[in-house]
DNA sequence: CATTATATACGAATTGTTTCGTAATCAAAT
DNA sequence: ATTTGATTACGAAACAATTCGTATATAATG
């Protein structure tokens, strides 16, 4: 039986920046995290230190400790994280229809040309199954 | 110069979840939304009670209080509470790519045959534009 | 009119997230 | 060796979201 705790899925929005830079780089050491997350927003070190450390304690991250500066890295998947959120989000905010979030998605001039093109094609695939 | 406050189109969870009930049904009196959401949930009376009433301060809803069971309705409009939501999961957690999100959304079983037709059909009015 | 039921108001406890200051530790530089 | 700089550890404050108990007011019922 297994006895660890699960990871929770559900990261909160600061963790969820952080696991973002993570999954990106793969092994990170808090400065260099913290240094991307000053870019777009504005705190300071030890906050970002704290962070990572509760996401060690939660199980998002591990850590290698074995020199003074620690090695982070993601634990939890990014595919399903993101399949995760995206299901909540049918859930909550669209009543369970995934065609109500597309068309919201689509509907909002952020998707290129380009983009609907491949969306099409992926959906032509998912049919022909 | 407008000075009124805006209202949040962030609502939290439980807000949401009050949120959905009065777009569904226009007018409410807090124990019909009571009622609605214990189905799926387990609060007490007062729970929601607090909660409508924190967003009246917000600015989520108004209630009219003429009698003493006041009568409360949404201000925040359906379509931009969600399009508001979808633009950010987008930016935080698919890198601002639409298409991302939709794949994802579309891969988990979750839409239907049916579904996907009328996506397609959406695309194709998107891209003869 | 007295009792009972239902409503709102309000304060407060609880829980979770984010933030930062300070201390302790270690390595590098002078 | 001493100082300087960078790191982790840790506690606690600040804030926000959720939950509920209790008091009070009002309406409905007998």
């Amino acid at each position: 039986m297994d006895m660890t705790a699960a990871a929770p899925l559900k990261p909160t929005e600061s963790e969820l920046e952080i696991l973002q830079i993570l999954w990106e780089k793969g092994n990170c050491t808090v400065r260099e995290v913290h240094e991307i997350l000053e870019k777009n927003k504005d705190a300071g070190y030890t906050t970002t230190l704290k962070l990572m450390q509760i996401m060690s304690e939660k199980g998002l991250v591990v850590r290698d400790t074995s020199s003074k500066t620690h090695i982070y890295k993601a634990v939890v998947n990014q595919q399903k994280t993101e399949q995760h959120l995206v299901s909540k989000m049918i859930d909550n905010v669209f009543n369970g229809s995934a065609a109500r979030l597309v068309m919201q998605a689509l509907g909002n001039h952020s998707a290129s040309p380009d983009e609907i093109d491949s969306i099409k094609k992926y959906l032509d695939n998912l049919s022909n199954k």
